[in-house]
DNA sequence: GTACATCGTTAGTCGAACTAACGCAACGGG
DNA sequence: CCCGTTGCGTTAGTTCGACTAACGATGTAC
């Protein structure tokens, strides 16, 4: 199991002396990126052993719950530019999770639709994110993670809707 | 005043239309993601218009807390890189808020010194960050940004003592 | 004294988030 | 019917943070 794909030990700053001054642990900013920095890892980490990306997901879970749409709208679905949704499109396609055929009816768009294979692989990805998710948010109780996700749906709701 | 360094409309996947599926907006290493690619940003801008990064506040308050050291000493205090360090000091050196001269009983090393000017320059960074906070966690009571520091403290101590 | 660890530094990788601009197609109004 | 605007897919490129690798010089332990 020891894939080592993660920091070993040696050059990273790791507080070992936790000499970190208390005005820097307790600002909101810093936890969120130090933590965001290691959930990004372990989510990527997690996906890639099943051959996947978290973006994919985000298509995948879209196209399921909303049905086919072109690019762009798919993009503000997921929150992806709408540079960046060609290759992810193009990965998905590779792997004929998603179809890409022209819109018939407007000639600009390209109207993605979900696979068989790509509705099959949903689940698994489902799973997989669940237990990623689980070694996330271990040290909380559920209660404490709903508390979580609430408040953090709360700031990021607030600075969505002020632009 | 109106300097225009945000998203300024336009291309940016705003979630007009809410169409996110739930399964995305509840996964917390989205919502992690997400609030602190804003926050990142909130606070990158305002530190830029003091002519300051988040580092130079973090090697700052490390030497007012706990004295001078070497570089790799900050480095381990702060979380910043060693390989990342070297230009952060030269920043702060250029601008007169540190002193970086070698180490007589070691002479691979450097100390690192906070000058007069840096130990000014602090509680005006202080400000500037709490400012920051407040605009940040602005829809959240003292109590719930207590808990929100608490909850991801207490995760980010997880996962950096699980190594 | 020789192996090993540590320090500062340089360089470079990777992914995420974002901007700019393109050619093309569709829409809306005069 | 043309015309300006808007939306679409795509390509390219920027910026930033996090991180790895390797270097030469120095110090430490056996």
């Amino acid at each position: 199991m020891g894939a080592m794909t993660r920091a070993e030990a040696a050059d990273m700053p790791d507080d070992g002396a936790r000499k970190t001054p208390d005005r820097l642990r307790r600002q909101a900013s810093r936890l969120l990126s130090q933590l965001t920095a290691r959930s990004d890892r372990l989510i990527n980490e997690g996906l890639a052993q099943v051959d996947a990306r978290k973006w994919h997901y985000a298509v995948l879970a879209s196209l399921q719950e909303y049905g086919p749409g072109s690019q762009a709208e798919l993009s503000r679905r997921s929150g992806i530019y709408r540079s960046d949704m060609v290759g992810v499109l193009n990965e998905l396609a590779e792997r004929d999770l998603v179809e890409r055929v022209p819109d018939p009816d407007d000639r600009r768009r390209n109207i993605i639709t979900i696979s068989a294979r790509g509705r099959r692989r949903l689940p698994r990805l489902d799973k997989v994110l669940d237990d990623l998710h689980d070694e996330l948010l271990a040290p909380l109780s559920p209660a404490e993670r709903d508390q979580l996700v609430q408040l953090l749906t709360r700031l990021l709701d607030h600075h969505t809707r002020t632009s």
